[in-house]
Parts: structure tokens; C-alpha cells; sequence
RNA sequence: CGCGGGGUAGAGCAGUUGGUAGCUCGUCGGGCUCAUAACCCGGAGGUCGCAGGUUCAAAUCCUGUCCCCGCAA
């Protein structure tokens, strides 16, 4: 099959591989426009970009899409069958969507209705949700709300964003190919989603990873999973942003002021949260690099009784 | 040229009036204890990121270079 791929993080590339070892033509990858970012504000093309070239396919890179003609008159030029879509980052127009043969799939990292928008995988984290998944879904005019084609789900247990984000692009990829395949035999199914059970998942930012002890050790714990590795859980020591890569929570009564640390070992630091207590096994302090705690201890001092804000 | 921190023993750190490299943990050997991430004694382990320069002498001052990291985007 002719096909149009567009994605942007590192997330969309495990299906672009995996759609262009299938066999299909891959015509143009879209991606996002190179930009300067990073330390030193360096110009980097996007995990999509690099695995693209790497793949020999070309590449696209349109500032926007609405109202873009010449873009839209490439894409419609080289007659694709399907576009695929995940995490692009960009919305699609309907003179763009309207072009191909067999219509727009995109990939999302949710069990849809449930999370749509930009941070699906963190928000299904940090709100608690059992298990999650990857849905491929026809594309409407709306953000994620087209008729659902096929998903998969895996638990979510104690894995962070960034494990779940691996494990999900692997599913993803494979999920997609299934679904090109069965769009091709004319056998896939479409089913609308259920707009009562629609839930939106606004892109997380710096603040997200901000904790906050009045909350209970098990939502913090969930923040440090969510938010793991960006933006990253983070607190005040001493005036000092401490980050915080891994925590857990425990049972148990704490009656200490939140953010007291409590006790310290080689096991963690134990900070007072909403009653209960979060025990910290790993951070980070800034300029270094990040540190289990019994490592940290070797050469640091943590102060008991200080209090985190 | 966005701002900034850092590369010293396996790990985490200290060490700017330049003068034979130190701490904690770990590790090895020995001892003590009913017992412990316990304690005591002893040992091994570092061309101080790399390359130059200044100096009688450089981890420490100067220049260049590589790598790591925080912030801002």
C-alpha cells in the first residue's frame, strides 16, 4: 500500500519502522520542523526525521498545514492509499484528511475515549487509571474523536511514562500494522466512541512535576511515575531543586507537618505526605546526576526534620 | 555563540595563599559480639577527563579540547 506517515517523538517511531518493514511504500514522512532546542539550543530534527533518513524515506517538514496548498498538493500528488498519523503534533485539515483513498488512521496512546489531546500516558499515570492501551482510530475533524478501529491494553501497575511509553509505541507499531493490513482486505471494523466517556488529557508541563504533600503518598507516587522523565517530580530542599526520579509509598500514620523528611537511610528519605509517608529512593540535585539515595548519602548529608516545600 | 554546575580510588563527595592526594561507603584480611547497614585493627585501590603552557614545583594558575548534568526554550 502507498502510504503517507506523519509523527513527530520518539514514540510514532517504532510504527514507521515497523509499517515500512511490512512492505508498504512509505512516501513521505512528515514530521515536525527542525527547531532549536535542547542545551546550547542546538537545532535537532525529530526522532521521526532521523529514522526516516535512516530509512531512505523523504521528508517533509511543513511549518503549518491549514491552508497550505502546496503541501496539500504534494501529498494528494503522490496518491496515497492511507495516511498514519501518531503523535504528529499537528492537526490535520479536512483538505488534507479528504485525500487519501482509504482514509486517515492515527495511533493513540490511550484506551479511547478515554484521554484524548497530547498527554494520554502520563494522565492515565499520575490519575490512577488500572490499565491503559493504544487505540487505532480513523481521524475526524476533532482531537482523537474518530470511530475507533482496534486497541489493545496492558496494565499499568508501577511503571513509569517512560516504560509505558516504550512498551506502548512496540504494541502501537504492532497494532498498526494489523490494522493497515486489515484496511487493505476491507475487513476492518469502525465503531463511534462514546462521547460520555470522553476524558481529555492536556499536555503535562513543569508544574505537573511539582509535589505537593498534602497529597496522599499513593497520588504523589503516581505523580513521580507520571512525570517521569519529563517534566520529572521535583522539590524544594534547602533551596535546592531536588529532583525526584523513583519513590514508593507506605502505610502507616505520619503525624509530622507535610514535607517533614522524617527518616533517612540507605533504603530513602521519608517525607511526611497527606498523613501517610513517601519514601524517595532516588534524586537528583542540580548539575549532577541522578542518584539512588544510598548512593547519595555517601557523600551528602539530608538533613532530618527539614522540610520540603 | 541562551544561562549555569561538574569531570579526583568501584560509588558518592572534599581538596584555590600551587609544595609528597583525603573523607564516607564498598571491597580484601584479621579480631570482637547472642546479635546488628554494629564495632575494632590492618590492607589493596587514583597517570586528579584529555592535550599543551607558566613554574624549582600544578588536582590547584592560563589556553585549547572531549564528555556529563541542571535551568531556560
Amino acid at each position: 500500500m502507498d502510504i503517507v506517515y506523519m509523527g513527530t517523538p520518539q514514540f510514532a517511531v517504532p510504527t514507521l519502522s515497523a509499517v515500512a518493514g511490512a512492505g508498504h511504500s512509505i512516501k513521505y514522512a512528515v514530521t515536525q520542523p527542525d527547531k532549536a532546542r535542547g542545551r546550547g539550543n542546538k537545532i535537532q530534527g525529530t526522532p521521526v526525521k532521523e529514522m526516516a533518513l535512516s530509512l531512505g524515506i523523504e521528508v517533509l517538514q511543513p511549518e503549518k498545514l491549514k491552508g497550505n496548498a502546496d503541501f496539500a498538493s504534494r501529498i494528494a500528488g503522490c496518491k496515497p492509499d492511507l495516511i498514519l498519523t501518531a503523535a504528529y503534533g499537528m492537526i490535520l485539515p479536512p483538505e488534507i484528511l479528504s485525500i487519501p483513498r482509504l482514509g486517515c488512521i492515527n495511533l493513540h496512546a490511550s484506551l479511547l475515549p478515554r484521554w484524548r489531546g497530547a498527554a494520554p500516558i502520563q494522565r492515565a499515570i499520575i490519575e490512577g487509571d488500572e490499565e491503559t492501551g493504544v487505540t487505532a482510530m480513523f481521524m475526524a475533524e476533532g482531537i482523537d474523536t474518530g470511530d475507533i478501529i482496534l486497541s489493545s491494553r496492558t496494565a499499568i501497575g508501577r511503571k513509569t511514562a517512560f516504560e509505558l511509553e516504550g512498551e506502548l509505541a512496540a504494541m502501537g507499531a504492532d497494532l498498526i500494522v494489523d490494522v493497515v493490513c486489515m484496511i487493505g482486505a476491507g475487513t476492518a471494523q469502525r465503531a463511534a466512541q462514546d462521547e460520555k466517556a470522553a476524558t481529555y488529557a492536556p499536555m503535562v508541563s513543569k508544574k505537573d512535576g511539582m509535589l505537593d504533600f498534602s497529597k496522599s503518598p499513593e497520588e504523589l507516587d503516581r505523580v513521580v511515575r507520571g512525570v517521569n522523565p519529563w517534566p520529572g517530580a521535583f522539590t524544594v530542599y534547602k533551596g535546592e531543586t531536588m529532583k525526584i526520579w523513583e519513590a514508593f509509598p507506605t502505610e502507616g500514620p505520619n503525624p509530622h507537618e507535610p514535607g517533614t523528611i522524617t527518616g533517612v537511610s540507605g533504603e530513602g528519605i521519608e517525607i511526611s505526605a497527606g498523613g501517610g509517608t513517601l519514601v524517595v529512593t532516588e534524586i537528583q540535585m542540580p548539575g549532577k546526576k541522578r542518584v539512588k539515595i544510598k548512593e547519595y548519602l555517601k557523600g551528602n548529608k539530608i538533613e532530618k526534620f527539614a522540610v520540603l516545600r
